[in-house]
DNA sequence: TCTGGGGTCCTAGGACCC
DNA sequence: TCTGGGGTCCTAGGACCC
């Protein structure tokens, strides 16, 4: 098989799109004043840089550098910092969305900040550079874009355009040479889909290109790995593999975790915890009108000291439910397991088994309609009056829990929230 | 003191069935 | 005494993504 790069391929030309440093991006049409500043946006806890401008980037940040040790580096003075604010992000994300879609026949949601879409045959520059002058007007975001005969390529292009500071990437318009020497410049470890224990791998294969992955026998990738990177190099060399169009994304699990803001060393404290936690998880499952079967419950100390301690426990839920109440109970049976005085700084609820809200008719009876009145009764609450209002266990309380994660260094939520709109004179 | 929070897909292997 | 083969379903765990 022979690489088919370029326009000869007659498969539709694919798009990525993806905005720049997404929540950074945000934080600057947040407050204009950190435009041209070295930035960086936190994670949860304002553990580690999650999102970084080029200034920032330019200064020797990395992705994932912890914010502890970033402060205290004296040729950082300059960077500034800010918590994340998810529900902003969240709302940006979803207007650069609809864009994408609207101008598009076919496309897909890959990421906050990316999406796949097919593009117009006859002009496929042009029609990615319009979506993106539309979502710079309507949003503000800058983005990077890609373009060719394959996801896989797309991706290819999309670095190369963030890279070279290029707002757009056509690979379709190149010469087949052209791309070949492009692939001969990326490391396999840029390819998307391929990680660490691949890249590994693969140099046992002499293989250290994504060129020399294009070209690798695709019977020796799903032999040695498996069908996914058969397709990663099959896409590679040309050949459409992996579907652009939209599917409706059917949700398998919902995860709730959390580094703590304190260490928690003791089961009572862990107990109001995982009581916060099971009630998000039990309200996110409310909000996509599903139910559970199965609720895994983890707490574990710091994965950075000795002496890590991990314990989980899974518990059946039968018949499946988003019962807050009951969601709470079976997180109970961890706490017999856990080590007293161990500084425990995480914790997290993962719910499988989701199926459609009354799918399964319970056979006793179904559920109690007092206890579905208090569910609802605490969401309405909670979202009138704040989290901290209502709770179940001990987990509401007026003042904040000393395990409430820290942010901060949070902007304005100022189009999320009333009491932080701008104000403009 | 302080190192994210979600997800997806695939494979292997065990249980179970005929 | 002998102890198949093929199928499905489920779960755990690995690898990867942003």
């Amino acid at each position: 098989m022979s690489p088919s790069w370029g326009r000869a391929s007659s498969a539709q030309p694919v798009a990525l799109v993806d905005v720049r440093s997404m929540f950074c991006s945000v934080e600057r049409e947040l407050d204009p004043t950190l435009v041209d500043v070295p930035l960086i946006v936190l994670s949860n806890n304002d553990g580690c840089a999650v999102s970084r401008t080029d200034e920032a980037k330019a200064l020797g940040v990395r992705m994932g550098d912890p914010w502890f040790k970033l402060r205290e580096k004296p040729h950082l003075s300059a960077l500034v910092a800010r918590s994340s604010n998810y529900a902003e992000y969240g709302g940006y994300s979803s207007r650069f969305h609809t864009i994408v879609a609207g101008m598009s026949a076919v496309s897909c949601v890959y990421s906050v900040d990316e999406a796949f879409f097919e593009t117009d045959r006859r002009d496929p520059a042009g029609h990615v550079a319009a979506v993106q002058h539309r979502v710079r007007r309507w949003t503000g975001l800058p983005t990077a874009a890609g373009v060719g005969s394959t996801k896989v390529l797309a991706k290819v292009a999309q670095r190369h355009a963030k890279t070279t500071r290029s707002p757009l990437v056509d690979l379709t318009t190149w010469k087949p040479g052209e791309v070949r020497d492009l692939l001969a410049e990326t490391p396999v470890s840029e390819v998307w889909g391929v990680g660490r224990r691949l890249t590994a791998g693969l140099a046992r294969l002499d293989v250290h290109t994504a060129l020399d992955l294009a070209l690798v026998d695709p019977g020796v990738l799903r032999r040695g790995w498996s069908v996914v990177v058969e397709r990663t190099g099959r896409e590679l060399a040309g050949v459409p593999c992996m579907p652009v169009e939209y599917v409706a994304p059917q949700r398998k699990q919902i995860m709730f975790s959390r580094m703590l803001g304190r260490t928690v060393d003791s089961p009572q404290e862990m107990g109001d915890v995982l009581a916060s936690y099971a009630a998000s998880a039990a309200r996110r499952l409310r909000i996509h009108d599903l139910e559970a079967a199965l609720m895994t419950v983890w707490i574990s100390s710091s994965r950075f000291r000795d002496h890590v301690e991990h314990k989980s426990i899974s518990v059946a839920l039968d018949p499946p439910t988003s019962d807050p109440l009951r969601l709470v109970e079976a997180t109970r049976p961890v706490l017999a397991r856990m080590r007293t005085g161990h500084p425990h700084n995480r914790a997290g609820v993962l719910l499988t088994g989701l199926t459609p809200a009354g799918s399964q008719p319970a056979l006793w009876g179904g559920s109690d309609p007092a206890r579905e009145r208090l569910a609802v009764a605490v969401d309405e609450l909670a979202r009138r009056h704040g989290r901290a209002v209502v709770g179940y266990g001990l987990a509401g309380l007026r003042t904040a829990p000393r395990w409430e994660m820290r942010r901060e260094r949070l902007s304005p939520a100022a189009t999320t929230s009333w009491a932080e709109v701008l104000t403009v004179r």
